[in-house]
DNA sequence: TAATTTGGTTTCTTAACGCAACTCTATTTA
DNA sequence: TAAATAGAGTTGCGTTAAGAAACCAAATTA
């Protein structure tokens, strides 16, 4: 984690960086989704110092993006879970991991195929879309004047973008 | 950026996160977007130190996200601009907006409002779909056994996943 | 000619990372 | 009953990276 931090930025990229924009967190996210719970098994299965793991799954707690859980069992057990902010970062992950697989693949390695439980088909490609679902690039999108949000004005021309 | 680097993690995850998952990699790509090309528009409006820019510029020209041209104009004047590879950033960076967006509101300002360039109308909220369109939450995904991508199985089941 | 702009580099301080060792409770094994 | 193991941290310490501010050099403008 860096020293600058974004908590107040009107620009809601940078603030929810502010959140899960280390090294660590979206990884711990991610292995949440993965069905991990425990410290023990984040700690070993990212090869994360156990302080920097701690810190970690505080501040993703603080945020709400986990929740933690004593489990009953016996001693201090906890459990790590995602709550609905945390889950709702399935589109980031999903798309982070496409273009991943797309433009840095592991050479001995297929692109992880993520299939629909209820029919077992490959899930799409995460795509910007339009009203009726087809796909946009970021040339294909303006902000509207007038429009106050974010000192970034977002994409501005097909000559500029790009 | 931190001291851990995962160019050979077999986690695109983790190896997306080696080239855009520090602080200000993914708010310079942001800015790209939204036409940014000058080594001083990012300093500036960006409010990042010129050595980290500089450091920031050239790891994401290494990694092919940027490409450095040198604009006819006169001096030593030169125009970062977006690859294809970085373009293809930009449901990653939508999804992250539209998180922000949806769970850490500015008290004083609407969501950035992106619209598609062709009908005027406001883009869909960018999620992962099944083969027909349809959304998925990270409970109904599965990775099918026998995969090997990744040391991450994926999400597991509906009573382990969150 | 002096001041500015652009795109950097250098120096220095401070904060974050990572490792290893230690704690504390509870549980299992000898 | 004593000893070992496991989960979940905390503490100390050395290394590295981040950030601020100053400096630099070429070209431009005043």
């Amino acid at each position: 984690m860096a020293r600058k931090r974004f908590d107040d930025s009107n620009c809601s990229v940078a603030r929810a960086l502010n959140q899960v924009g280390d090294w660590w967190s979206l990884l711990i996210v991610l292995h949440a989704m993965n069905g991990n719970r425990r410290f023990v098994d984040f700690q070993q299965e990212l090869g994360i110092a156990k302080n920097i793991l701690c810190d970690r799954l505080a501040r993703l707690v603080d945020n709400g993006v986990l929740k933690k859980v004593e489990v009953g069992e016996h001693g201090s057990r906890f459990e790590y879970r995602l709550t609905e902010k945390g889950r709702d970062l399935f589109p980031v992950v999903i798309a982070l991991r496409q273009w991943g697989d797309k433009w840095n693949p592991a050479r001995d390695q297929a692109p992880l195929d993520l299939r629909d439980r209820e029919t077992g088909r490959t899930i799409r490609r995460v795509d910007v879309q339009d009203a009726d679902g087809n796909p946009l690039t970021v040339r294909d999108v303006f902000v509207p004047e007038g429009d106050s949000a974010g000192e970034h004005k977002a994409p501005v021309s097909k000559k500029e973008a790009g």
